[in-house]
DNA sequence: ACGAAAAACTTGTATATACAACCAAGATCC
DNA sequence: GGATCTTGGTTGTATATACAAGTTTTTCGT
């Protein structure tokens, strides 16, 4: 691995072990050089780096600080939760609440194309990041094009993967609200007070029609949406 | 400006102007440095900084070519709230809150390429769906860019319409987040009691760089964001 | 003519150095 | 006490150099 390459990766642990809260300073450029036996060019990589990708951001003449640390995503990409955590350097996990058929309820039917009370797949799903519950999902999937789904291992592989694979998404729709989450809700995600979450409606159509619909909920402090600015947000 | 700058200027130019068409050749790290008089390191910071805007492609040992153009982000006209109101059939109004020109904090400085305390335009106006709040807009503005934004009579034009107008965007970024409303939010909003916000941060840029960076604050029980599913969501 | 070796060229990584721009804090002067 | 100056630390830009790694072209031997 090029050494620049390694500051970063030492530098992400740091920051994901805690050992270097948000808006805390990291090693200067010189510090960094002195302590890796690098030239300050090659540390000065390292942190660019870090800046380009939304992790650090820097002011000449101060120092360089680790941003908010908040999970970000891209509505334009496929949402991919479990790759978004790994990309941040937290170890993603998953529980599986709930895998079952179910009749299937009006709003689910018009959204899939299905008639009520026919059978649909569902699914409930907690994504955490380092342990911390960061999304619960809850998704129907059109059985008639997905007919395996529900054989499935979603501790291993999340459904947004294995859908991928079965029937490649060619559309997808998104809503995005901010909402007062149920009990139900706040009990998954862990909240002990409720608090603003953001929902993340999303139906993904394959050639054949529509696949699955998904409700996506993550708690507003810990989880955001969209490209990365790479500055510290307010508060 | 920065003679690496000054080299990225010219290559886009060549592209923009097709003299450089997709997919073709563009002069090696050695050439550039020698056409420029500069080292190779600066021309490479060139080459560099355009691929990673995905504007070139580069392969060791082969060499950079230009990348295929970008399709225009669908997000960069999606929200338009004037429009989207008067696109549902209600009447449009805006109040403009305050409009000055203040000392730039430290985060909006590093957002849009400012010192801090360097002078900004500030605006805040509140957008009306039948009389009612449906968003509350905290925007700077890059005053190098938008030297007259101060002058405008937002009661008529909203800030986005008056920016699309006089610097084009090329890019914008977002974030979104679901947030609990301050007091002055709510009071705007005319939210008698605090309830779940969507907040989209936006930071907008055209062809010189950035021009504002805007905090869209909407109550989550009056607006959603995001392509229109056509049924119905549960509540 | 063919294949292998060598050369030439490209991008990638790394170092050492120099100076500029900027900021914060302490020292100094009045 | 307050404004100004100095100083040290930090990031930003630029240069010259060296070698590594990958690709293409040329050369050379058979």
């Amino acid at each position: 691995m090029a050494k620049f390459a390694e500051i970063k990766e030492f530098m992400l642990r740091q920051i994901e072990s805690g050992a270097w809260p948000e808006h805390s300073r990291v090693p200067s450029e010189n510090e960094l050089a002195e302590q890796f036996s690098v030239s300050r060019m090659t540390a000065r990589r390292a942190l660019q780096e870090l800046t380009e990708q939304g992790i650090l951001y820097r002011t000449q003449g101060v120092g360089s600080f680790v941003a908010a640390l908040k999970s970000q995503s891209s509505l334009l990409q496929i949402h991919n939760i479990a790759d978004e955590i790994a990309g941040r350097g937290h170890t993603y996990s998953a529980t599986l609440v709930q895998l079952t058929e179910l009749p299937c309820p009006t709003i689910v039917a018009t959204a899939l194309g299905l008639k009520r009370n026919d059978p649909v797949f569902f699914s409930l799903i907690v994504h955490l990041s380092a342990g911390q519950p960061l999304q619960l999902e809850a998704r129907y999937v059109n059985p008639l094009q997905v007919p395996l789904y529900i054989q499935q291992d979603f501790q291993e592989q999340t459904p947004h993967h294995y859908l991928s694979m079965i029937a490649p998404l060619t559309e997808a729709e998104h809503i995005v609200e901010a909402i007062w989450p149920d009990n139900f809700t706040c009990q998954h995600l862990q909240l002990k007070k409720p608090e603003p979450c953001l929902r993340l409606t999303r139906r993904t159509f394959s050639r054949d029609g529509a696949v699955s619909l998904a409700y996506l909920t993550s708690p507003g402090s810990r989880y955001r949406l969209g490209g990365h600015l790479n500055f510290a947000l307010p508060r």
